[in-house]
DNA sequence: CTAACATTGATTGTTAACAATCAATAATCA
DNA sequence: TGATTATTGATTGTTAACAATCAATGTTAG
């Protein structure tokens, strides 16, 4: 058992910041967060020293903990890392990828549309980074999977900061072409899809509306007691 | 001023797992942390948790801090994100490398072959490592280079584990063609090169001789007060 | 009316004392 | 003798109180 105290508090406010519940620039207050998780306030602490190692909290001496801001030039730096990094991933994929895998990827599909005939704009942000998280399980390389991690939820960070008003938001159904040359056991084909894929994504975001629309703490974390 | 306290400890530790001088498996005990930097539980605490998420130091509740001690599957990994990173990280060095970059990897050859010549086998660790933490900040990509940085110092825990004893550590002066690559701004040719290289480093370990070396604490840390 | 300044409230940083847990030693019993 | 069980010392975990810092408000002079 591994005290999941901290690692509950860390989780919650990665999980908002990756369904983009906590935008960029949000005051993370000790005193706030320890009356949310109902805990001591060192916890809190800890727990943000922890985040700040996920490059997604700015920790300002004196002043407290922010959800980090992502510049245009992090955003460029962090989608480049995304296409080295999901390259390897792919490849992993193509080559490791068994039948339970397939019918994984395959339930997800089904998943994306359900959420895209519905309009649930929350759950397609939800499994629209799934899908790459599933593609860096099944990879099975869990070193390049903490990476994704991260920097799928800087993505999350810098498409609600840059491209929060587009619907081009959710990528229609590449990840169904990726999945189909998954199955192919064609690498050429999937790496082609999926460095388009995220081209695609990188190129939807709009840096002159740059809003920094800091929202409120308490409704976007749900303290799950 | 960013409080440098937690971060020194920090840098320390991270300097110390770099350089070899810290061997995985080593406890980090919070009152010996505290009294080798003169300061608080607290502050090395926190420190402590801020290493967890380089990966480099694992936390078993109620038992302690203690270096990471990598598996054959985590070397595995480790070296295949590296291969991954370091390839984009290279192919930036050769498009973004100014004269004053070429430079700086010149005098960089020079020092390691210095370091060689006088069998100064601390000095070679540590600026084996250099060289490709210099190739990241030269591809100006922060985001990578951080990554690298974290994988580098996982490096050298898997070096210090599972070969120890090699004389064949140090790449002969692999470095070298890289470099020239890189000034000829051949991309096929370095990106070649530093392939060949990230593997050969790999093949010089040996899981057969697995030492679990704990060494002492205080040694191996120096406060640079 | 503007700008500089002082006060105040809130937030973060620091420290020390106390409680809980674990590992190693010592003791007991078969 | 060998294994099991207490005991003990050390280490980690938790909490609360106090100090330092900052941002905002309100005040005063120019």
């Amino acid at each position: 058992m591994d005290k999941p105290l901290e690692s509950l508090i860390v989780d919650s406010i990665l999980d908002a910041i990756a369904d983009q519940r906590l935008p960029a620039g949000t005051k993370l207050g000790e005193q706030a967060l320890s009356e949310v998780f109902g805990c001591n306030r060192a916890h809190v602490r800890r727990a943000l020293s922890m985040l700040t190692g996920w490059q997604v909290v700015d920790h300002l001496p004196n002043r407290g903990a922010y959800v980090a801001t992502p510049t245009p030039r992090d955003a460029r730096d962090v989608f480049q890392a995304r296409r080295a990094i999901e390259t390897t991933i792919c490849r992993n994929a193509v080559r490791e990828a068994t039948d339970a895998d397939l019918d994984d990827l395959r339930a997800h599909l089904a998943s994306e549309d359900a959420a895209r005939g519905h309009d649930n704009r929350p759950a397609l942000i939800r499994l629209s980074r799934g899908f790459h998280i599933l593609l860096a399980r099944i990879g099975r390389n869990p070193v390049l999977a903490r990476y994704l991690d991260e920097l799928t939820m800087r993505s999350s960070l810098i498409i609600g900061l840059y491209a929060s008003g587009h619907a081009t938001l959710c990528a229609e159904d590449e990840h169904a072409g990726i999945v189909a040359a998954i199955a192919a056991r064609d690498e050429g084909a999937a790496l082609a899809l999926l460095d388009a894929h995220l081209r695609h994504i990188e190129a939807g975001i709009r840096f002159d509306d740059a809003p920094p629309a800091v929202g409120a703490l308490s409704a976007a974390l749900r303290v799950p007691r």
